[in-house]
RNA sequence: GGGCUGGUAGCUCAACUGGUCAGAGCGUCCGCCUUACACGCGGAAGGUUGUAGGUUCAAGUCCUAUCCGGCCCACCA
């Protein structure tokens, strides 16, 4: 005898080894099946996996075991991202925190190789909960965005860029994060609204003019100002352009201009102009020829001013030169202005604008054939309300900035030699007389070395090149991930067989980052988009709504989950909510019904399996069938069974989880499996059992993409029974519906008798009727057909309302002390001698009564309205009329028991 | 400033192209250890579908306005 509650930690373990070992996920490039791909959006190795990549994973790992069992070639191609920035700022913490080193104290070389060691160790734990998770991933064909055949593909992209001229280097103002001490691209700043402060300063005019007042966010940058800006347009400053004001604090002239970037009536109307550190005053600075003055380092330290305030932290120098400004009687005004911050999307710190020189990769070109993919359906989303700004973003498109100054990616594959010129490269020697690369240059005919490796210099033939020291943005590298991961820029067969690909499944909030580079890049390299779809899931949220972060800390761990209810439940949780593009809030008690869930499937199979044992040999579908509730549940579980695959097709797995649930925990267990009990002792006990066991089979398949170890496990216990002559569900077809076991008629029927027993039960429930007692009921009907089924299922309805001694026949009178219930054209009389209460059940019938009065109302007015009966179509119209006479029959029948009672 | 999105039972969410008495899970209440399951069974209570108008024979579903959330994009100091 099985235990009494499913135990998952007795099979996914197990289970999940022996489709590693057996291969069950490897998919087979050898032209017998239509390929159904998706590339897995590679986690990144910043630490072990969230609740997000349980539900985006979980819906691939649905649609891939479902393509699958459809005869598919599904390939699910598993990888890592080495996550840059990001990756590299978690081993630097660690790195602090455990050996109290910065990577400067290991030296570039030494730390790229503790994050190599890093991947090592993160990469291993993030594959086990793969494996934990029951996620049909090849572990033996997993790719990192850094290894060698993707570093080849990042190269060859690179140099087809270059060689386009798509790429450039450039000195622009770039989002520059003090903290992580590098460039960032525009999508990779955040914005948020904090409150701050605007101040009021006096500038005061040189040789005796006006004073002007300007307004600023940022004080600090006083000493980086080249001009005071107005707009044109101002008659209060007409005559103050053209004249010169004096930064206060430094006494520094500067000229007053006008420009249409200020806007009327913001503020005081005048604006300092900083050009070094903001992007506005960069543009106007450059169309009126401004001097550009840095004071902010990398570190967002002061430089270039007054010695007061040299070296200091920008926000430290932001207090104090405040408080110098009121002391000199220059600030005018402070006042309370809440404004965006851009902060950095890895770190949170607030990103500087900055001047320097960086790569870029020119994307109007690029841009252009990805716009027309999304126009033309070619590239479509689900849901299609992100197609209009995934077009907006392409049409505004700006240069992405692609170089990072950190130690943790692809380097840019670009060498320059130190013996020559001919490479654009100027040296000079720094403070410490080491040899720094200073400036680069193309002009004038200078070419740099493209190379993977060290080059020799084509210049001068000179050994001593140095690479850049930058490396590449890490989306560049996940931008070619549908294709570097066949192989490219190698012709692989895989890359033949499987590009592109059917679907791409993926956070809404990478849209931009993510899946537009890869539409582009795709288009670019290999001609074709790189998949028709793209499914976008919602974000995982706490129950409250909230965004799960760690600072918060209501972070639902999967791995916690998984060992409190194991991964189906975990899976079936996050399924059975997972709507199309909507966040799902996540709380423990979802994963504790999806955990029941599972038990309630594990014990209808242990029931039928006690049941089934006895009986010889294989338990085939009967072709025939006479038994209303064999018809009846063959009819649902072949509706089920479609209506799961559709939605499943149309990517609302929520639709399809729920259509099983409800199907194998209502009309399975709660009416088939109830009806079927007593015929254990029947002849029927044979066929019985082969439909218990093939519609379970048949479910447990529709179910095993949702909750493959647990369907896996059983169905291995009841293959015996079947035809299947695979090992692995995986390996089994989805269950197909057949449209000659739908049966609208025996539906109606069984509604009938269940509509009856659920209404006798009420009165049960009502009236205290001891749950063992066995009570008598009539049925008087008007409808003989009603008669006939009732008459024919007496059986059904003694055996699930605890009835006996039923009679049903036309129009009987009712009997004395009892309780009236009514369904359909039916009523219902059950004698409760003594057990009734008078009052209750006519406050109950008085209640049933309106309700149906209401009813009848409604469709009086309906049916009176010409309007309706002209314009309505005909079913409607029948259908009200035919609603109306039972309901007035169920009427005059409650009336007659509500005049009758005593 | 532009765009998207949501406001439905105590909670979290469903409801295909407008057409039964608006559903489910959880929670609550009542009764049950009925020989698959108390991670269970049976039953009940609970909603003027944010508000105000409009279109229609018919609106949670379409339109307008309005209030309250959430998100994204944008160079207003």
């Amino acid at each position: 005898m099985l235990p009494k509650a499913y135990d998952p930690k007795l099979v996914e373990e197990k289970l999940a080894k022996i489709w590693q070992e057996k291969q069950v996920f490897k998919s087979k490039n050898d032209g017998g099946k239509n390929p159904y791909v998706i590339v897995i959006p590679p986690p990144n190795i910043t630490g072990a996996l969230h609740m997000g990549h349980g539900l985006n994973d979980t819906l691939q790992d649905v649609l891939i075991r479902y393509h699958r069992m459809k005869g598919f070639d599904a390939n699910w191609v598993p990888g890592l991202d080495h996550g840059g920035i990001a990756t590299q700022n978690v081993v630097e913490k660690t790195l602090a925190k455990e050996k109290k080193l910065t990577r400067h104290d290991l030296g570039r070389e030494e730390f790229v190789n503790t994050v190599w060691q890093w991947y090592k160790d993160c990469g291993s734990a993030i594959y086990t909960q793969f494996e934990k998770m029951g996620w049909a991933l090849d572990q033996s064909n997993i790719r990192f965005t850094m290894d060698e055949e993707r570093a080849a593909a990042v190269y060859e992209c690179f140099k087809r860029l270059w060689d386009k001229k798509y790429i450039y280097r450039g000195k622009r103002l770039i989002n520059w994060c003090v903290r992580c001490t590098t460039a960032l691209s525009d999508i990779e700043v955040e914005h948020e609204q904090r409150s701050g402060k605007l101040w009021h300063l006096r500038y005061k005019g040189a040789d005796g003019g006006a004073d002007i007042i300007i307004a600023t966010t940022r004080p600090e940058t006083i000493f980086a100002d080249s001009a005071v800006a107005v707009n044109p347009h101002d008659e209060k400053y007409k005559n103050l352009v053209g004249k010169k004001v004096l930064i206060p604090l430094t006494q520094k002239a500067i000229p007053v201009i006008a420009d249409e970037a200020v806007e009327l009536g913001f503020g005081t109307g005048a604006l300092k102009i900083t050009p070094a550190h903001d992007a506005v005053d960069y543009e106007v600075g450059a169309r009126h020829g401004l001097e550009i003055i840095s004071v902010i380092t990398d570190k967002g330290r002061m430089i270039n001013v007054p010695a007061k305030y040299e070296g200091m932290d920008r926000e430290v120098a932001k207090k104090q030169v405040v408080k110098d400004l009121e002391e000199a009687g220059l600030l005018v005004k402070e006042e309370k202005y809440d404004n965006a911050v851009s902060t950095c999307y890895r770190c949170g710190s607030a990103i500087e604008p900055f001047l320097s020189e960086q790569w870029f990769v020119k994307m109007d070109n690029l841009a252009a054939p990805a716009i027309k993919a999304v126009e033309s359906g070619a590239v479509q989303m689900h849901p299609e309300n992100w197609k209009t700004p995934l077009l907006n973003w392409l049409k505004n498109i700006q240069d992405w900035c692609i170089s990072r100054q950190i130690w943790w990616g692809h380097r840019i594959p670009v060498w320059y030699c130190r013996q020559c010129s001919g490479t654009g490269l100027t040296f000079a020697a720094d403070k410490q007389g080491r040899t720094q690369l200073v400036k680069v240059s193309f002009e004038d005919g200078a070419k740099p070395i493209l190379s993977q490796t060290q080059p020799a210099c084509p210049h001068c033939g000179g050994k001593d090149t140095v690479q850049d020291p930058d490396v590449l943005d890490t989306w560049f590298s996940s931008g070619l991930w549908p294709f570097s991961v066949f192989g490219w820029p190698k012709e692989t067969p895989d890359l033949k067989h499987y590009y592109p690909t059917n679907m791409l499944v993926t956070g809404y909030e990478i849209i931009y980052l993510w899946v537009a580079r890869m539409i582009m890049m795709g288009i670019e390299f290999m001609g074709k988009p790189p998949f028709p779809h793209v499914f976008l899931n919602g974000i995982v949220r706490d129950k409250t709504g909230k965004k799960m972060s760690k600072s918060l800390g209501n972070v639902v761990d999967p791995l916690d989950l998984i060992k409190k209810y194991g991964a189906d439940a975990t899976r079936f949780s996050l399924l059975i909510q997972a709507v199309p593009g909507k966040d799902i809030p996540y709380g423990e008690d979802s994963v504790v019904g999806a955990r029941n869930f599972c038990n309630k499937i594990y014990n209808a199979a242990r029931f039928i399996q006690m049941n089934a044992e006895g009986v010889e040999g294989k338990l085939a579908l009967p072709a025939q069938n006479t038994e209303l509730c064999d018809i009846w549940i063959l009819s649902r579980y072949n509706k089920a069974v479609a209506a799961a695959a559709k939605a499943i097709e149309g990517y609302d797995m929520a639709a399809a989880a729920n259509t099983l649930y409800h199907f194998l925990w209502g009309d399975f267990c709660d009416w088939y499996i109830e009806l079927a009990k007593p015929r254990f002792t029947t002849q029927d006990k044979k066929r019985v059992a082969a439909i218990l066991v093939n519609v379970l089979y048949g479910t447990l398949k529709a179910l095993h993409p949702f909750m493959p170890f647990i369907t896996e496990e059983i169905a291995a216990g009841f293959r015996k029974f079947t035809n299947e002559s695979a090992e692995f569900l995986l390996r089994q077809s989805y269950p197909a519906s057949d449209a000659k076991f739908i049966n609208e008629a025996a539906e109606a029927q069984m509604a009938l008798l269940q509509g009856i027993i659920t209404q006798i039960r009420t009165v049960r429930a009502q009236f205290n009727v001891p749950p063992g007692a066995k009570i008598k009921v009539l049925f008087s009907t008007s409808d003989a057909r009603e008669q006939a089924v009732i008459n024919k299922y007496f059986a059904y309805i003694t055996a699930l309302a605890k009835a006996d001694n039923l009679v049903c026949g036309m129009d009987l009178t009712r009997p004395a002390q009892s309780a009236t219930a009514v369904f359909a054209n039916t009523a219902i009389y059950i004698p409760l001698e003594g057990l009734i209460d008078f009052a209750k059940e006519s406050a109950r019938l008085a209640k049933e009564l309106s309700i149906v009065e209401t009813g009848i109302a409604n469709r009086t007015r309906m049916l009176g309205n010409e309007n309706f009966v002209k314009n309505a179509p005909a079913g409607q119209v029948a259908k009200a009329k035919e609603e109306l006479s039972q309901m007035q029959l169920k009427a005059s029948q409650i009336k007659e028991a509500i005049a009758g009672l005593k």
